[in-house]
RNA sequence: GCACCCGUAGCUCAGCUGGAUAGAGUGUCGGCCUCCGAAGCCGAAGGUCACAGGUUCGAAUCCUGUCGGGUGCGCCA
């Protein structure tokens, strides 16, 4: 249960119970009330705005339409006090037997607790990571594959109907230096010294070994056939390679696309697809023939002006009109885009969300524009930008070389690192900061390190329960009968506890709402915060102890709260695509 | 020149899609282990939310402008 769309509905209620009129007579504007939790917890456990928000129709003082409110949850059972502070906040303060409840509702979700029916199953299409095949990822790419791999759970657990997609850029110049690149490394493994690898093709050490597989399957025959046809060869299983190399970086860091989508598969059949989705786009109108101006402020040294194929993106939001052919006829990348927008929009994708380095933002008008002409008001896109990584190792940033082949790649900083401290780190920042990653920092063993900090509670909880089992010399703590006792749990501590596990799916929803994932590591931070801390009040007040060997019961019931944020941990960590630790090592 | 993003404590950042006395971590200073994992906890100090206007019951949050930083800007992908 949402709490507070809970008391959403409750507030609603007791605000038409009360039979206001606004000061003309006409029905009052319920929709600016908000029930929210309050800022400071000595206020109360949720608060609305409602008075103040309605109190300039009905022509009242906010305090004094406050205190009506507040008398009217009188009669609620799950109120234990109701008050009006501020401006006219209502606050209300809940039983303990509303908390006991709600954590017994916990138990018996498990770790399906939190999910929504939010989305009601809206088809939404994530497309995230598409590096470009040509080599292995390297660390620029990690961000956004977290960040993107995040949201689709996230979403997906929210109640959208979510597909994971990735765009293989495998068509241009770049797979054809990438074919010219393999073929030296193919002469090469067949014996050939090619000396220093020319500028302009990618030098790194990864194409050897496809020059040799190329070499082991087909001998000499590529040098023997047509050039074109052996380049045709070359590629497509260069590609392959390459992409599976791709797959396989992905798959260490827990990561699954649904959909491989391949650019080349819309210059298949001489362009049929990219034809069709201009043409589509002529026949509403979109299209013209005609000449950019050149840029303001640093026109190129060798700009000519020339005629091009157009999509007249002005007329739908964007600043400058986008070239859909080259002079030559040919068609431009952003072409094909068209024709991949329009594949998505046809496979029945109501929401299309591109999770991009921040490098693209340039883009993302363009492909806002594409969506307007293609689906009008039907289609909802949305761009995440993701901002740079920088890497330090002890304080140093790293260097790194991108021209002579020197990256850090992905692999390289999972083998160091590990998974969880990348997939958690990654989300511990919003997507539009800049992010630091120090490699000696996330795997510190140390509460400076939100990812040890998390999955250390986690490994707490799970260690409560194993002193729980030696001392009171039980085998299993069956969840209805931890639920069963839950009336004893009434420590302040505990209660907080509660409260926030409490939040958990107001956060889902509203993580999901606005696209957020890193607000999954922020609560779950503070959860495992609130969760150290009853921990230590136990070490400092016996009474507080989770296990206590001489009260079964209260124990029973501890244990159930124990259960409960362990859940929610597992929960959240699988979210950002992390392990619940049982123990650390 | 134009577009997009950012500006919050000494430092790194949250701030729940407009709410109450703006919060964490780190750093500084001071406390807590015969006892569930001290790999942890508690406390103190630290702010003109870049700046100036505007919108309203109410603005770090929305709008406009200024300053400062980042990214991008025809026939590359």
């Amino acid at each position: 249960m949402n709490i507070f769309a809970d008391f959403t509905d409750r507030v609603l209620k007791t605000v038409e119970s009360l039979e206001l009129r606004s000061s003309a007579g006409e029905a009052l504007d319920l929709s600016r009330i908000a029930v929210e939790p309050p800022r400071d917890a000595t206020h109360g456990d949720v608060a609305t705005n409602a008075a103040m928000v309605l109190a300039k129709a009905v022509g009242e003082n906010p305090r004094l339409l406050g205190e009506k409110i507040a008398a009217a949850f009188a009669g609620d059972p799950d109120v234990a006090a109701a008050s009006v502070a501020g401006p006219g906040f209502v606050n209300l303060k809940l039983s303990d037997g509303f908390w006991q409840a709600r954590l017994g509702e916990m138990l018996d979700l498990g770790t399906d607790y939190g999910r929504s029916a939010l989305g009601g199953g809206e088809k939404v299409n994530v497309e995230y990571v598409s590096a470009n095949p040509t080599g292995p990822m390297h660390v620029g790419h990690c961000r956004g594959a977290v960040v993107g791999d995040a949201l689709a759970n996230l979403l997906a657990f929210a109640g959208y109907a979510v597909t994971r997609e990735y765009y293989i850029n495998d068509a241009g110049v770049q797979i054809d230096v990438l074919g010219q690149s393999v073929m030296l490394r193919y002469r090469e493994a067949l014996g050939e010294k090619i000396g220093e690898i020319p500028a302009g093709l990618y030098p790194a050490d990864y194409l050897v070994p496809v020059g040799e597989a190329l070499a082991g399957e087909f001998g000499t025959k590529l040098l023997e056939m047509p050039a074109t046809e052996a380049m045709a060869i070359i590629k497509d299983k260069t590609i392959d390679m390459m992409m599976a190399m791709i797959r396989d970086d992905l798959a260490v860091l827990n990561i699954k696309h649904d959909v491989f989508f391949s650019e080349r598969s819309l210059h298949a059949g001489n362009g049929a697809p990219i034809r069709s989705a201009i043409n589509d786009l002529t026949m509403k109108g979109h299209v013209y023939k005609g000449k950019l101006p050149p840029p303001k402020g640093q026109k190129p040294e060798d700009w000519e002006d020339r005629e091009q194929t157009l999509f007249r993106s002005t007329a739908v939001g964007d600043d400058i009109d986008r070239p859909l052919m080259k002079s030559d006829g040919s068609f431009t990348y952003f072409a094909a885009d068209v024709a991949y927008m329009k594949d998505k929009v046809d496979r029945g994708f109501e929401h299309l969300i591109y999770v991009l380095g921040a490098d693209h933002s340039g883009y993302v008008k363009r492909l806002q524009a594409v969506a307007r002409a293609l689906a009008g008001d039907d289609l909802e896109l949305t761009a995440l930008l993701c901002q740079l990584v920088r890497l330090f190792r002890a304080g140093e940033p790293v260097r790194m070389s991108k021209r002579a082949g020197e990256f850090v790649t992905l692999r390289e900083v999972v083998d160091e690192v590990g998974r969880d401290p990348i997939r958690f780190m990654m989300l511990y920042r919003k997507n539009d900061a800049p992010l630091d990653f120090d490699f000696a920092k996330v795997t510190e063993q140390s509460k400076d390190n939100p990812v040890f900090y998390v999955q250390y509670a986690s490994a707490r909880c799970h260690s409560a329960f194993r002193q729980a089992r030696e001392q009171l010399a039980v085998e299993r703590f069956e969840r209805a009968d931890m639920r069963a006792a839950l009336s004893l749990l009434t420590d302040e501590g505990e209660m907080a506890l509660v409260r926030k596990l409490a939040e958990y799916p107001r956060l889902i929803e509203s993580a999901a709402q606005v696209m957020e994932p890193h607000r999954l590591a922020f609560y779950l931070y503070d959860l495992a915060s609130l969760f150290h801390a009853q921990w230590n009040r136990g070490t400092e007040i016996d009474g507080l102890r989770f296990v206590k060997v001489n009260d079964r019961q209260l124990t029973y019931a501890r244990l159930g709260l124990v259960q409960a944020v362990c859940d929610v941990l597992t929960s959240g960590l699988a979210l950002i695509g992390a392990e619940a630790p049982s123990e650390m090592r």
